[in-house]
Parts: C-alpha cells; structure tokens; sequence
DNA sequence: AAAGCTGCCAACCGCGTGGGG
DNA sequence: ACCCCACGCGGTTGGCAGCTT
C-alpha cells in the first residue's frame, strides 16, 4: 500500500549483467550503501528488477566474496554443515563468510554431491550421508534398525563437530596461506576481474577496471557512517564492509589514509589483512556471526556459532578430560578432506 | 573440423516471511 | 487485523566453455 511496486515486469530486463550495469550498480552502492533495494533501478536507471540488482551485489560485486577453488578445509566445512543443517545454504554461507550461499550451492550440486554418491557407490558406506538431500540412499536406510540408526546419527554429529573444531581451530590456521592467497582468491586482481577463473571473460575483464576505479573512489569516500549503520541494519549482506568499520580494521581509518594503496586499501577495508581464515582467528565468533547476511543467529533453529563453538570444545574438553578422545576414533577427519567418512 | 555431450555457474523463479501502511 | 510489498532463500534453468567422438 502506497509502497512503489518492486518491479513492473515490462521493460526488466534480463540475462547477464554487462560491465556497464556492473558500474552503474557498485557506483550507487558507492554512495548509498546497499539496501533499499527497491530504489536502485530507479535510481540508477538500471532497467532490472530490484531482486536482480540485490543479487548481482550480494552473489557478485560485493567486495570480500572469495572466488575460484574451494579448498579442502572449506570443502570440509561444506559437508559437515551441509549433513548438520541440510540444504540451507545461506546458514552454511554463514560460516564461510567470503563464500556466496548460491557459490556454495552450486558447489555442492556440481561437486560434492557426485563426489559423495561416487564414494558411496564404491562402497564407501553411507555414513553421514543422512540429511534429506541424501534421500537416494535408501539402500542402506531401508533395512538399517533404528538404533544403527542412531548410532550413525551420532557418530555424524561427532563427525561434524569434528570438521567444526578443525574449522574453527585458531591454531590450526586451515589452509589459511591458500584461502587468502590474492592470487587464490580475495585480491583486488580478483575485483578487477571479478570472473578471475574464467579467464576466457576478457570482454568483462577490461570493463571491470572501471569497477575497481569505483571502488577506489568509495574507499577514500566511504558511505556516511549513518548510512552504513543504517544499511547494516537493513542488510547485513555488505557484512564484511561494515562490519570492519565497527571492528579493528575501520573505513574511516581507511579513508582517513586517503592515498594508500588500493589493494592495501581492500585488505584493511575488508578486514583480510594477511590472516583471515573463513572463519579467522582474529574475528570472534559473534563478529563473524554479526557478519553474516541475514545470516542465521542460530542453526535449524538455531544455535549461534558461539554456542556451536561452546558446544564443540565443551564436548572435545569433556572428551578429553574423560579420556574419550576414542569417541572420535573412528570418525577422524583426515588431512585431504573429501573422501573421509563416506 | 564439426557435431554432440557434459560440466559449470550466473541468473532467474517461486515461495515464505516480516514489516509497513 | 488485514493487505500488500520488499526482501531473502532454496531450487531450477539457460547458456557458455571445454571435452569427446
């Protein structure tokens, strides 16, 4: 009522997004933040529906999303959470902060999924493969009793508090070197070129030196404060934006520097110095949970990380302290994740 | 060399939810 | 209390690129 309707379906256009979209886009986001999405075609004069600019943003332009190969640790993450929580994609999201819910998605549909089916098929048992994207399996859950059943249940849920304490393990820096890595996958090389593996993109490549030129400019006049609380409110999708400009690594010191590098400028902005992991040391587990998008305080339900964390190293300190460490015995997680307990 | 196949991923679609009027 | 809309999420699809025949 009263409200200007989202998009009047003539004239939307779809399909790809070209460089000159982009730059419209990330240029309006410059200055107003993201959120309120509704006014961005409007005020861009972009001719797509609201719902396609937000996911341009939040599955592309937005700075900090992680591009390229997923590697073993966050490969790890993806099973273990996805058997926890199932198919919510943006709960799993949540913990991989520079990973794109639809990233992860289509990481698990085009990878995973065949990579666990091939297992099981040789044999690898069906063990942790119980979660409803799983219901294929039915060779092994038709004559299974209900106590099998439940050992298995928590022989997963071992399995993944496992993966989770391994994730979140700050000591064990989960190939950190390679999760960050510029050349891997954050970089402002990677903004320039926001389709860094499909180098075969270079129309796109040359246009988005203008995006990072954008970017630059935003950097040294980052969105008023007010704004940016006000976006963070509205949308936590811009998390690792703003959430920095509340933690340690500030815009306003950003910008403040007005002629730093750009790339020193990314990584300051952004909050990835040198040794974020996905889910970094250096960020609490509420920071990381505050930058999640609408992301989930809780799981299923649900529980927040810190409590999921609680939760892991209480049972691993009780484990411990019990001499249990068997528990996970015949669970362990090895080192090159995929194959592991399937 | 070309046609067909397969894999991958960006983007779209439809639905549920929450909030404003 | 109700209606309408924006937003967010998960599922699905279209199209491109690389590979195979």
């Amino acid at each position: 009522m009263g409200r200007p309707p989202c998009c009047d379906k003539e004239g939307i256009k779809k399909g790809p997004w070209t460089p000159e979209e982009d730059i419209s886009l990330v240029s309006y986001i410059q200055e107003h933040g993201p959120g309120n999405w509704r006014a961005v075609p409007t005020n861009t004069g972009l001719h797509r529906c609201s719902k396609s600019c937000r996911l341009r943003w939040t599955n592309y332009l937005r700075p900090g999303i992680k591009r390229g190969n997923f590697t073993d640790h966050e490969e790890k993450m993806i099973i273990h959470l996805q058997a926890l929580l199932g198919n919510r994609w943006a709960a799993i999201a949540s913990y991989l902060p520079q990973r794109t819910d639809n990233d992860i998605k289509n990481y698990w549909n085009t990878h995973l999924r065949k990579k666990l089916i091939k297992l099981q098929a040789a044999g690898g048992g069906t063990e942790g493969l119980h979660s409803k994207d799983q219901g294929n399996s039915n060779s092994s859950s038709q004559a299974i009793s209900r106590g099998q059943w439940e050992r298995r249940l928590q022989t997963d849920i071992h399995m993944a508090r496992q993966a989770l304490r391994d994730a979140l393990s700050p000591e064990k820096p989960p190939a950190l070197s390679s999760d960050l890595n510029p050349a891997d996958g954050f970089s402002i090389s990677n903004l320039k070129n926001p389709t860094l593996d499909q180098s075969s993109n270079s129309t796109y490549a040359s246009s988005t030196e203008n995006i990072s030129r954008l970017l630059k400019g935003w950097m040294k006049n980052p969105p008023k404060k007010s704004a940016r609380l006000t976006n963070l409110a509205n949308n936590q999708t811009d998390y690792q934006h703003y959430s920095s400009s509340e933690g340690t690594t500030s815009v306003a010191n950003t910008a403040n520097s007005g002629n730093v590098e750009l790339s020193d400028t990314f990584e300051s902005l952004f909050g990835f110095e040198s040794s974020n992991s996905d889910l970094s040391p250096s960020m609490s587990p509420e920071a990381s949970l505050f930058q999640g998008e609408s992301k989930p305080d809780l799981i299923s339900g649900q529980l927040p990380l810190s409590f999921l964390e609680k939760w892991l190293f209480d049972e691993g300190a009780a484990a411990a302290a019990l001499g249990k460490d068997h528990l996970f015995s015949d669970t362990v997680i090895p080192d090159h994740g995929n194959a592991i307990f399937f």
